[in-house]
DNA sequence: CTTATTCGTAAGTAATAACTAACGTTAGGT
DNA sequence: ACCTAACGTTAGTTATTACTTACGAATAAG
């Protein structure tokens, strides 16, 4: 159920981008959207729709905020990604037979 | 590269559903089409765009278009991810590391 | 050649989402 | 108390997108 808003969140290429700054560790709003075309309040709400889709964790340090990811959601998104490659795998093989079968 | 058009087109419901039905083999538009509260154009514009993200394949039989998942989309997903978790789990423990460190 | 099936495409519309600008809030410093 | 820094929120605007309806193309059958 999980994987499925953070599918949705991960569509746009801004917000997909500041999650890929995370990647190697937790950032302060400010330097997160440092470099960027748009504006802080926007990298704050692309920020706020990773936290409702799961994806991001914050906490306060002084007047900064600090997002971190948050692991959990990605196991999710793992969980449902392995599931479909094994099944979509196995009808791939499936319909192979099918066309070799009988020469 | 590829992996992000594939995220993109997996943001819609509609889409996200159409795809999972052909997560156990390849099926026509107007099967996949069925039970969906929307028309079958809309959904074989849903399909396009699955085509185009590179997440399936079409082939023609007769007067039917047969739609099947493209493994090496999924297996461009599957890199990614692994490779965000890695990253977001070392950074994880690092963080952890940092606040249990000499506590 | 005509007819029925199955499907893609184009045009137009309504809903959604990303963005900016302005404002309010909280914490730290002087 | 005053000021600055860092950030979230709201309102309004524009661009994107999902959808329906109408139409056209390709295939199979008679």
């Amino acid at each position: 159920m999980a994987y499925e808003q953070a599918l949705t969140a991960l569509a746009d290429p801004t917000r997909r981008a500041v999650f890929e700054k995370l990647r190697h560790g937790p950032m302060a709003v400010g330097e997160l959207a440092r470099g960027f075309p748009v504006s802080r309040p926007a990298i704050s709400q692309h920020l706020g729709a990773l936290k409702t889709a799961g994806l991001v964790r914050d906490v306060r340090q002084g007047t900064k905020r600090i997002y971190a990811v948050r692991p959990e959601s990605l196991k999710e998104l793992r969980v449902w990604l392995n599931g479909f490659w094994d099944d979509a795998l196995a009808a791939y093989k499936t319909a192979l037979e099918g066309e070799t079968g009988d020469g």
